[in-house]
DNA sequence: TAACAAGTGGGAAAAAGTGGGGAAAATTGG
DNA sequence: CCAATTTTCCCCACTTTTTCCCACTTGTTA
């Protein structure tokens, strides 16, 4: 399981090391792609197949946005030896990813935000929602 | 059941013994993560796979942040061979942990105050609460 | 008071993360 | 189609963090 938060950073040339805890669950080889409210996913070969295969559930009509929305932006990395990779351009500016950075695991996927991002949106989350939505799942 | 409370030291290298009353509860391995109201949560491996499946039956648009909060704040940690566990730096952090600590036995988790704030806490709660509870429950 | 268990501190080796140089590949412009 | 520039990739070196030991202290028990 995908568990955790780590600050690395983005260097010029649009690096970042994936954490060592992640890589057993990544592969050598996954897929980076656009994410929601400002990061990029990391997902796992097997994940990223289970989510092609459920897009491809939807008809045509429903699946055109979302198709262009995920797969427009992804891209199949590999990790080099220093345990990096590197960022595809777009994605990058997106997500407005450049210097410190926050990788986070969530679950069957890894995020990876703008450390003032993620700031930003830890700091939008009511406590409240989240003791809300423990009361609903009976902690 | 958990029970208790320990005063025990964070040391600078972010380390922290367990008490020796838990270490058969929560098991050689177990996970840390984000607590409320600031402070640690210690989960054993059965009942964090309860709270996962849990969250896993939300919806999408529900357990975005919930996930988030969860899974991100946490880790996979190993008693080491003198009995203590290595809390990641950025609970350290969200939880002000540092020096002195409280570890308290809370049923079905364990917690890990900074004792400062452990003790803040504890005066803030109304005895008249408390017994509020109780008339509920019946006891 | 010796023996044991529990908790604490610190050194050293290993692992993880970061920065940068230079070769190879791709892109651009004439 | 070729040359110049840019980008990507691969490798090396350095720094920081983590992990694994070992040893000491304290408190409890026999």
């Amino acid at each position: 399981m995908l568990l955790g938060t780590y600050k690395h950073s983005i260097d010029d040339k649009g690096r970042i090391s994936i954490p060592s805890k992640f890589r057993s669950d990544l592969g050598e080889r996954f897929v980076v792609c656009n994410g929601l409210d400002g990061c990029v996913f990391l997902i796992s070969k097997p994940e990223w197949e289970r989510l092609d295969h459920s897009i491809r559930q939807l008809s045509f009509k429903e699946s055109r946005a979302l198709t262009r929305y995920f797969y427009s932006g992804a891209s199949e990395v590999e990790i080099d030896a220093q345990g990096r990779i590197c960022i595809p351009p777009v994605l990058r500016e997106a997500a407005g990813l450049k210097g410190a950075s926050v990788v986070i695991g969530a679950a069957n996927r890894v995020e990876i935000w703008n450390m003032k991002n993620w700031q930003n949106y830890s700091a939008s989350v009511e406590q409240d929602d989240i003791i809300d939505l423990l009361d609903k799942i009976n902690f």
